[in-house]
DNA sequence: ATTCTTGTATTAAGAGGATAATACAAGAAA
DNA sequence: TTTCTTGTATTATCCTCTTAATACAAGAAT
């Protein structure tokens, strides 16, 4: 099935951030190879071209890196995979509660929406 | 001061973003007059169009109305203030807990963080 | 040795967004 | 009435992103 994404950023950053959090949840391990460009590019419903950019930008991160014709791998650089989680965590909450703040909702607030959230 | 953008979402819808917050948030009130599109655009320092194209996103949601040569107002239905001040709250909470949910975090786990953070 | 598959690079075309420079209608202010 | 200020519209130019269509080098597979 097509990957779906929205209008307001460049699709190839979306695909990062997807395969980002594919990487850093264990989709892929450490080391291990990932699909060819072409097919995940076939999976996704993009150009060639976009994925390849997308996957340029994950291995700019150290979290992909190409060998030769044999395929993509997942790093097997274990502390900069615990690195990137870390990192990308830290970023998700310090954005939502940045947000939060604008909507001028106190961060006891925020807590209890997201139980409230939860129980969905 | 200038206005911060990221390069990722595009300017005006940025900036949509950022005075939907003032509206919601009760830095402008309802009924009243907001800065001219010159003026708004001078302090956000972008083209008098890339802020009209903002103002208009804000007009078509409700929030905003033009009234002819006097000048912009923010809506004086209140209910649609709190309906939208709802709807961008929900939206907020749903996106991080999504992007949590992405990096394998629990709510649990989400709910620390953001008291980590909140000690800062 | 030959073919396949891999990543990678190139070129062209089109769409959307940002800036710049104006222009205009209409109410407000003088 | 005249001038100023307001929102609004238009045109052109530039840049980025996306798709498309290839092309090529080099290791793998045969």
């Amino acid at each position: 099935m097509a990957w779906i994404f929205n209008r307001r950023e460049a699709v190839f950053l979306q695909i990062a951030d997807r395969l980002r959090c594919e990487i850093l949840s264990g989709k892929y391990l450490p080391d291990q190879q990932i699909p060819t460009v072409r097919q995940l590019a076939y999976e996704a419903a993009v150009n060639p071209n976009t994925m390849q950019k997308a996957l340029t930008v994950l291995e700019e991160e150290g979290l992909l890196c190409s060998r030769g014709t044999v395929g993509r791998f997942v790093t097997s650089d274990q502390a900069a995979l615990d690195a990137a989680r870390d990192k990308a965590r830290k970023r998700a909450v310090s954005n939502l509660i940045y947000e939060a703040k604008q909507l001028g909702l106190s961060t006891e607030e925020l807590i209890s929406y997201i139980k409230e959230e939860e129980e969905l």
